[in-house]
DNA sequence: ATAAACCCTGACATTAGTGTCAGGGTCAAG
DNA sequence: CTTGACCCTGACACTAATGTCAGGGTTTAT
């Protein structure tokens, strides 16, 4: 199938198959006037992808196993774990930073609430 | 006090204060050579803004009340309230969905873990 | 007067995936 | 042969604060 009816069955846009394509995540044939051609398989491809995507990885990482996965079950993968540890990691670090932020910014509120009640007829600036 | 030495005593990058006179938020006075000429103010407000900006606030939100802040109590402030809560429901949305992709990562690593078990002889890719 | 140490502006790069446009080729149906 | 629906590549935009470089002025001390 040609890119236009890949990215109506999978829903993903044009361009983004064209960049999966430029990133070595997904590579087309080509036909002999240079239009890419996908496989059925692209398809369910496509949505791997995605899922990937939707958990915070890079089309760098993804790349590192996609192969892999498309052949295999997630586990026998080698490369997956590590990567799924990785980010995990980088998540609980942004996590516990903006739990820091938000334990911040609530004692701030908290703090300007009572100092300055509603009912004191003062304006700000 | 000229550019350097403001950098100097807090810390903030050269760069970063010509950034922030551009935005509006630390606009010093010109000599007739046409440097900038800081208060002695201005270190506490650059101060001032740095912490604003740890806090994930823009430079166009903490141009919005700087100004007061800088004369007044925050709590006399009425543009900090709503920034605040604003900046804090953006970051418990944030929070919320990385906690949900680590709960999709954790339930990936405990699935694959338990079905690969590091005795099993078996590689990937 | 020259060198060192300042200062100035303007511009490009950084992240990473996607949108969008320009300019152009291909192909099928009429 | 023309129209419309495809497809191609390349390039700029976006976010937002900061780094960095180019090219050039100023000041201070020797």
């Amino acid at each position: 199938m040609k890119i236009g009816e890949l990215s109506a069955r999978t829903g993903v846009s044009i361009r983004s198959l064209r960049y999966y394509d430029k990133q070595g995540l997904l590579t087309p044939t080509r036909l002999e006037n240079g239009y890419r051609e996908y496989s059925p398989f692209a398809e369910q491809q496509v949505r791997t992808i995605q899922l990937y995507l939707n958990l915070g990885l890079s089309t760098e990482q993804i790349a590192g196993f996609l192969h892999c996965v498309m052949k295999n079950k997630e586990a026998f993968c080698k490369e997956v774990v590590p990567v799924y540890r990785e980010k995990l990691a980088e998540i609980e670090e942004q996590i516990a930073l903006l739990s820091a932020v938000k334990s911040n910014l609530e004692e701030r509120i908290r703090s300007i609430m009572e100092e300055d009640p509603p009912n004191q007829p003062l304006g700000g600036e």
